[in-house]
DNA sequence: ATGAAAGCGCTAACAG
DNA sequence: CTGTTAGCGCTTTCAT
């Protein structure tokens, strides 16, 4: 069983006709052994070949299996910025459900950059990949890149409709009202708004639903700070927030790492969380899990969102009439908002 | 020049041949012009080529030049984790590094296990990648799947030199040691280790350093609690520490992210910091920078190595004799240890 | 300056 | 159950 994988000197590297030589056989055999089909094989003929893959090092070699078959098993996707947490987690995500059909997964960054972005999604069509998925920089992508390059695609994180394209998003203002409702539930009524900002000057969501929410409690507008969707940008936020003339009592942030910048500027004015100035983001990623306080934050279901994008382009859902598919949020309640926090099960004593 | 590539109507995708054909030349002029050599092509000539190009709407076939080529101009990147801060920033900086010399990087995450690891470790080779870079599991890789696998690879974040293979890392004692020094210059004398663990057992150059630094003072160790280098694991680590009979004055933490769960806890004990628990923690990636209070970090040169790492595989210093190299560390200096905190130049007035 | 053609390693239809 | 073989799209040598 573990027979050590003598490594048989030769030239180049080992072929499957090196194989079919060594164990006697065809090259179609390889084949058969190798894909476990289309034909069957006698199990005596099996094991020979086993062997010879075994003691030749055989590897298949995945250029020639992708120009013969047309597909390269890989998927390609495409985020602004793999060092943000949600991007990052959301990446892994794909990662294993790209995995789990036997796909690989070729990352690139767009870094914000609407060019860098155009070029990833180009290079990664020349590479044949299967799919590609993209999170774009942009309000609405550029479509005509996806088109151009004619790949079965998924827009991600995308609120709106694109006709003719896979669609997977969040109802951002939907989310945005949950969490303002709750701030609104607990009393407060000057609530500011630290909104995250996209290279596309386009309305997002998430500002819609902290608009709707207020209008419909009859409450007016706290004041909003545009700035990155980043820990730097929510910093620059909470400065601004709570310099402002008309200081709001509570901040809705629009994404967990902005939520986490901001707390720093909130410490550093000497502002207690959730006393003096209570926060609620949107995410759900783990940092908001372990920042001080804790965030109560909108969460997205970043898992099954990968799954379905996954699915769509090389999976049971694949060929389907392209969808748009928005994922509930929900509400994840820790104490940046103010609630209560009941200590955990006991803190373990001793080293 | 803008001229919109108008697709024509045609069976499968399109070839050279197509182009060839349309252009009115022969294939082999059409991968002149594409690859700009190894001949020159009259410049009507290649006109006449980018044109039918572009009108075809033609794309080359990645598959087809790697199988040609035996280089799909693709590295693999396995990590244990791209969920954590440190990871996602690494595989940020390698895929910028890998993009700046042509290639693209495929990206899978080995989750802390050793099986995953060597699965996904096979599946790159099996998938032609020019090398891979591997932040493993493991305190000693598994340098076998590697040799068979006949990859140039590079291992990541390696203390331990490996002959035959190319390392990079960082020096883990060291950079322990001018965390623990700091901790001790600030008059502490009781300071304690959270240190993250790995699937193997051995020792870890932090936890190694952290003693060495006790003992050149004369000072004896404080407590020590073993749990991931993780959020909850650093929490974890943060409870026990906090309820320990000999509670310490300082902690010093094996990761940021560890550092990050470990603030929590101690928020939590309603302990101050620094006042009453300072912490240094390690890797400089930027959630060390907005957490609260923000901490004080040894930062790995996270981009130089990455580069180094890339270039190891398919840039300048491609080919040349393995080597060992190891990256200087540098304390970033902010307040959980301790140190003075002067307000940033104004914060800006007004909304 | 251009073209013809071999062949990279693999799959699967077809023939035995 | 096994073998033969065409051909996936591309690069490049060798001829013209």
């Amino acid at each position: 069983m573990t027979t050590p994988a003598v490594q048989v000197a030769r030239g180049g590297p080992v072929t499957r006709k090196d194989v079919a030589r060594y164990a006697g056989v065809s090259t179609a055999v390889v084949s058969y052994v190798v894909n476990g089909g289309p034909k069957k094989v006698a199990p005596a003929t099996e094991a020979k070949v086993q062997d010879a893959i075994r003691v030749l090092g055989y590897r298949p070699n995945a250029a020639a299996r992708a120009l013969k078959l047309g597909s390269s098993e890989t998927l390609g996707l495409v985020i602004p910025d793999n060092s943000n947490p949600f991007f990052s987690q959301f990446a892994h995500a794909v990662e294993d459900a790209a995995a789990a059909l036997g796909y690989a997964l070729v990352l690139s960054n767009s870094d914000g950059n609407v060019a860098k972005e155009r070029r990833n999604v180009r290079n990664l069509a020349a590479r044949q990949v299967d799919g590609v998925l993209l999170a774009s920089v942009l309000f609405e992508p550029d479509l005509e890149v996806l088109e151009t390059a004619d790949i079965p695609a998924v827009l991600l994180n995308q609120e709106r409709d694109a006709p003719g394209f896979n669609t997977i998003g969040v109802d951002l203002a939907a989310g945005a009202r949950i969490a303002v409702e709750h701030l609104i539930g607990h009393g407060h009524t000057n609530i500011g708004l630290a909104m995250g900002t996209n290279v596309s000057g386009s309305l997002d969501g998430r500002e819609v639903g902290w608009r709707q929410a207020l209008q419909a409690a009859g409450l007016p507008e706290g004041p909003v700070v545009y700035s990155g969707f980043t820990w730097p940008g929510g910093y620059l936020a909470g400065q601004r927030l709570v310099a402002s003339v008309n200081r709001p009592t509570a901040i809705f942030a629009t994404s967990d790492t902005q939520a986490v910048g901001l707390l720093r500027a909130v410490h550093e004015a000497g502002l207690s969380i959730p006393g003096e100035i209570a926060v609620v983001s949107f995410d759900g990623s783990i940092e908001a899990e372990y920042s001080w306080p804790p965030l109560t934050t909108v969460e997205q279901p970043v898992a099954a969102m990968a799954e379905a994008a996954v699915a769509a382009l090389v999976g049971a859902t694949r060929g389907e009439k392209p969808q748009h598919r928005i994922f509930p949020t929900k509400l994840n309640i820790r104490q940046s908002c103010g609630c209560p926090w009941t200590p955990s099960t006991g803190v373990p004593h001793g080293t």
